[in-house]
DNA sequence: TTGTATTAATAAAATGAATTGACTAATCTT
DNA sequence: AAGATTAGTCAATTCATTTTATTAATACAA
């Protein structure tokens, strides 16, 4: 619906886009500030003066450039805020501590094998409890929970809980509340998104993304998942499941690691399929981790699991960029750094031949940086996100 | 950048806000559109009076609910503005006028054959003295002249003039100034999209995408194309060239109307390629409108076609259900109006057997409302749409 | 028929954010 | 040492929305 919008919520703005610039381009002065969001001088000066009060941002050196006075300069105080991110999924839950610049403080890791929903929920909240009990953010401002779970979710009527998880891959956990039952139990506000979408979101505010408002995350967790970032926010689609790259089907053949009647490029990449079928060749894999051997020996099977798992690739990214004419594709998740660096690395020179254009660049490659906790500390910056990134949405009634 | 807001950009963002509210619903009365935008009563009721002094809305009957003094509707003022769209191609041009409303006023076409740049822009300019000198819009204010192109478009430098095309497809275009060229001719604001854009713009605005802020509009032109409407805005890409739905590889096999050696899905949906291979099976098909015959003869030959064209835009659509989670598609273009009803009709059951879905509902097959004129009626609504859109970038510096 | 409740619309005053203008202080340049 | 330039802030102003108050029109109940 159409709604207004005044004062207050211009204030509310524009003290975002105030942090977000110090975040972003500190140490800063007010001055520079000023400059760059086109605000005056006393707004700016204003706005800071606020966000000294809270702690978010503190003084650093002074700076003089040519003339005039030298000006104070400002940058994030870590300390200012610290959240707490969880990702779970049938095989493990990891849980950690950022702060407010987005370094990882501490980190809890569970490894555990399709537990009750009861069970789980119990983990998270001792985990929880342990993150935000700590001496070190005693008496700080926690911003809230961020929880990433496998996709597809859900969000029931009163847009309250949403949660259900994939049931063919995790039996007993179709349409379990888990907000709902996590927030009985913690005093803080928390946030749910599926994982991809948590790691897009990490990305986008810490991350490789910072400076690009417009990527698609490639997620490789329990199966292949994507997160689309669209002016700066995760688009999330109609029914919350844009980016489910999974989906696509096999550009030829199939897959060797494929047996469901509708083929797909999802389950090459589904790390249990993997595991299965390393197994049927003699190589005892249980952890993403025991993978990076097999890259490094060159492994037979393995690099013909990585050739097809590329080519597969290049079928999305190509209707990536027919589609969205996307300018990067960022690629991270709980795959070793070294095997999604290789992918990054070849990509560009496979999706070239099969390309059409005209006129366009081809899209870039990165890896991520937040490494194999992508989606944990993903998940940690969901509660940061929606305090402090300068989304438009914000400036808009309701 | 990061840029901040004012009072200024409130007012403008309000303004925009109650112009759509009384288009989108009215007549509405003043405190209907105060209720809606969660302005208060008297902001909604002062908005009204300036956009009453400027002729964009009038009042309307009164109406009564239960009880209460009645209230006075306000409604657009179909003659409070009008705008001219052109559609260029090489083989026409369309020129209209259309009112506030959206209403098609006033229609020129010319079926020409791969001009000279020279000799399209004196037709161009001659088509939109012709629209704006008529006596309808005398005295009128002219929001401005949209020209929908082929694309692909490119922007130069100063991002002033923005054209080129397909220069296979249309010799002597490379990197035409048409922006430029028609601005030293014409005294109104000028705007250029790529034709398949533009139509989507205008399906936005008056069309079938009128309530929808998200959906894939797909555009059946010379060739195939593509507009993605996401957040209410055309979302045009890195290289402005998101939505180029014909490059897409056939799923399998190809159209036996490919002939280059990077088969693809825009192949088969090229006119010029469609009426050639007709014409090998003895088909003397020149026009567009000359494939409703066929259509209704069911001419054995354009069956076969339209068949294939529907496997290759399901596997066009399903990836935009995948990557998107897009919850309508709208189909328009030059192809006659019952063959786009035949793709839509038929669509949803062909798309349900390849598609995998765990939680999500399936995408809606629509038609245009814009009919054969879409390009040329979305071009005219691109001045509208600059100056009335409620976009949230109105409300940002710069 | 009369009095009351409800709603629409606007006038006048208040609010509160950014802006403007004035000023001080610090540093570089000449 | 004087002048130029820049950073930063206080005080006053601006201005669109909000708040408050008022009038008018209608329905409903007694």
């Amino acid at each position: 619906m159409l709604t207004g919008t005044n004062l207050t919520y211009t204030k509310a703005y524009n003290f975002r886009i105030v942090f977000e610039t110090i975040r972003l381009h500190g140490p800063i002065s007010r001055a520079d500030i000023a400059r760059q969001t086109r605000l005056t001088a006393q707004t700016a000066s204003n706005i800071v003066a606020r966000l000294l009060e809270r702690n978010f941002v503190k003084e650093g050196v002074k700076l003089q450039k040519k003339r005039g006075a030298p000006s104070t300069t400002l940058e994030v105080n870590p300390e200012g805020a610290y959240s707490v991110g969880l990702d779970f999924n049938r095989d493990h839950l990891t849980g950690i501590l950022v702060d407010l610049a987005g370094n990882l403080k501490t980190k809890i890791f569970y490894e555990i094998n399709s537990p009750t929903p009861k069970d789980a929920i119990n983990l998270m909240v001792s985990t929880i409890r342990q993150l935000t009990d700590s001496s070190l953010v005693k008496d700080a401002y926690i911003a809230g929970i961020g929880l990433g779970l496998p996709g597809p979710l859900e969000i029931n009527k009163n847009n309250e809980v949403s949660n259900t998880i994939n049931p063919k891959a995790f039996p007993n956990w179709e349409h379990v509340p888990v907000g709902k039952m996590l927030k009985d139990k913690i005093d803080h506000p928390i946030y749910i998104e599926n994982n991809a979408s948590a790691a897009a979101i990490g990305e986008r505010m810490y991350g490789a993304g910072k400076n690009i408002p417009n990527f698609l995350y490639t997620f490789f967790g329990a199966g292949l998942g994507g997160g689309l970032v669209i002016n700066g926010n995760i688009f999330e689609g109609e029914n919350r499941n844009a980016g489910e790259l999974g989906y696509f089907p096999f550009p030829n053949g199939k897959s060797p690691l494929s047996t469901s009647d509708q083929p797909h490029i999802g389950e090459h990449f589904n790390l249990n399929n993997l595991y299965r079928w390393l197994n049927e060749h003699d190589l005892d894999i249980k952890r993403p981790e025991d993978l990076a051997n097999l890259y490094n020996d060159k492994n037979e099977w393995f690099m013909q699991w990585l050739d097809l798992a590329k080519e597969y690739l290049v079928s999305i990214f190509l209707a990536a960029e027919y589609f969205l004419d996307i300018e990067i594709i960022i690629l991270g998740g709980r795959l070793p750094y070294s095997i999604i660096e290789d992918i990054a690395k070849d990509l560009p020179d496979l999706i070239e031949k099969p390309r059409i254009s005209i006129n366009s660049k081809p899209p870039i490659f990165q890896c991520g940086t937040a490494g194999t906790d992508a989606a944990a500390l993903g998940a940690a910056t969901l509660p940061m996100f929606d305090l402090f990134a300068a989304q438009t949405d914000v400036l808009i009634k309701d």
